[in-house]
DNA sequence: CTAAATACCTGATGGC
DNA sequence: TGCCATCAGGTATTTA
């Protein structure tokens, strides 16, 4: 599932029900996640959450003790239901409220993470080098020539590299670089600064366009009300290879970049 | 240092 | 209907 703007959907989705609220307990029905859920996870339920936050695709639970680092890899979720409705398979995580809601990790992948950590969340080694905030003021254009200078590397693997910018995956690294007029194989190192311009100014908007939508829905993201998001309409040339762009009307192509399918438009980009 | 390959895992899909 | 191959939104880690 998730992009940036579905698990900034999720997070905003979770904090009412965990802002300043007692977990009454973290039940783990299956630790064995990409790495393994610690025991020390129920210190989360030691004392209230005390802020909801996001860095990145990482979804961070603080409270006076310590933070819980959540990652939903490539089919997770996070899901506020009753208790009273039953679990389903893929569940792993569970945190029990007062107010007899629950919220469920669900991710049949098991790509995502659910730790603890204790001290600065920052300093933790999954944090500590990760690039800037795509919508935060110091991911500029000026900041995407500098990291291009020298890198080889095809400008759509640049952009998707969490430690340049965070948060930027496969979909919308697509998107951004049809919205750009850059092919995705151009060599990092060959964009011109206006181009650097053009890139950063598309993956901010496109971001903050579809966070405001609630998010893409591809296969089995459920928001954190339970409901579907919505979004995945207005994509421009991911998963449409063979459609006509919709600005010139050549087809999308469709080509396999560090292993990830990437589309584009052969005459709008260059 | 950079860049590319590998690893983790289940489920949906399409061809035969 | 079943079986098999292929693909899937991520990213840390290993290898070159």
């Amino acid at each position: 599932m998730p992009e940036l703007p579905e698990v900034e959907t999720t997070r905003r989705g979770i904090e009412p029900f965990l802002h300043n609220k007692q977990i009454k307990s973290v039940q783990v029905h299956n630790s064995s996640l990409r790495w393994p859920v610690p025991n020390t996870i129920t210190r989360l339920a030691d004392a209230r959450v005390q802020h909801v936050s996001r860095r990145g695709k990482y979804i961070v639970l603080t409270n006076k003790l310590g933070s819980a680092i959540i990652h939903l890899g490539m089919s997770g979720s996070l899901r506020i239901d009753k208790q009273t409705i039953p679990k389903r398979k893929h569940d792993h995580v569970e945190l029990l409220l007062a107010n007899k809601h629950v919220v469920r990790f669900h991710d049949p992948r098991r790509f995502g993470c659910f730790l603890w950590h204790e001290g600065p969340v920052e300093e933790h080694p999954l944090l500590a080098k990760l690039g800037p905030e795509p919508l935060a003021n110091q991911f500029t254009g000026e900041y995407l020539f500098t990291a291009t200078r020298k890198r080889n590397v095809p400008i759509k693997t640049l952009i998707m590299n969490s430690q340049v910018v965070v948060g930027v995956g496969n979909i919308y690294a697509s998107e951004a670089l049809f919205m750009s007029g850059i092919r995705p194989g151009k060599a990092a190192k060959r964009l011109s600064r206006r181009e650097a311009d053009a890139l950063c100014k598309q993956i901010r908007d496109v971001l903050q366009k579809s966070i405001e939508k609630g998010g893409t829905t591809l296969r089995d993201f459920i928001n954190s009300d339970g409901e579907p998001g919505y979004f995945a309409q207005s994509l421009f040339v991911y998963g449409r290879e063979g459609e006509p762009c919709q600005t010139c009307k050549t087809p999308i192509k469709k080509t396999v970049m560090a292993q990830r399918s990437t589309f584009y438009c052969s005459a709008c980009q260059s």
